[in-house]
DNA sequence: TTATAATGATACATTAGTTGTGTCATTTGT
DNA sequence: ACAAATGACACAACTAATGTATCATTATAA
């Protein structure tokens, strides 16, 4: 019942540290040695977010990563997809495969309408939004 | 990013079958060919709600199941609890040990307003407000 | 121009949670 | 006595989350 993965939310605070120095290239080691997240995990999770255009990255001495975009719009859900996929809680059962008993689902309907309450309140969540003052 | 999982699911679906058959004990053997489902699963979910006080069971032949109290007394959180655990979606990490980020945590707040939210819609959720009129 | 410090790509390993199965004991009705 | 049910509980398989390791490539600085 885990609505954010750990690799979303280390994700997060590396973004985080980012912004708070912007403007200039921020390495994996100095991000590791600030936020104290294994090394190997970290630069996994920061390739993707390179790859899914939420960071530039820049190889060789003095390389590193910078925001791709503003924080304003980059948005928990991106990344939320990015780590753990399509946001989705109403799937009772049987993911892939449509399911046998969906006529008779009891729960789906009450899913489904948690689901969108819980879109709608996330879907505002950016990294600036999070920013503490 | 499952809200729900299958022996919640499952229980679920047995105590609506147990509910549609009120007045009599239901044996496992008839719910397995009712409802199709794996029966030493179906086994240990039902033992467990017998456990819970949520079903009273009863032994030898002609034995089985019945409700041990009314369906709008038995509430979607209480499967959930006995299932998958107090509810919970705002623990960002570490669930255990303090986590070390909390105070510069910046996902708690909003995962915290989101859970409140969510819980409230839930709590209202009983096995008689999901039967199918 | 070479050593070094960085990321790119990618495969592998570990752990925890979910989803089951199997076995023997006990109870109860016929 | 037998058969049909649950009780207790250990074990197994699968999947997802979390983490490691290795080699290749690129760019800077000495
Ligand atoms: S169990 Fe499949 S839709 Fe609910
Ligand atoms: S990461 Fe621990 S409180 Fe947010």
């Amino acid at each position: 019942m885990k609505l954010i993965t750990r690799d979303t939310d280390y994700a997060i605070r590396a973004l985080n540290y980012i912004v708070c120095n912007e403007g200039r290239t921020v390495s994996i080691t100095e991000m590791v040695r600030e936020l104290k997240t294994p090394k190997p995990f970290l630069r996994k999770i920061l390739q993707l977010l390179g790859i899914n255009g939420i960071l530039k990255s820049y190889k060789g001495k003095n390389g590193g990563f910078m925001l791709a975009r503003e924080p304003d719009k980059i948005f928990l859900l991106d990344l939320m997809k990015i780590f753990q996929g399509q946001f989705k809680i109403s799937e009772c059962i049987f993911k892939k495969d449509t399911c046998p008993n969906q006529q008779y689902c009891l729960l789906r309907t009450e899913l489904e309408s948690i689901e969108k309450m819980v879109l709608e309140k996330i879907s505002a969540i950016t990294l600036k939004s999070l920013k503490k003052n």
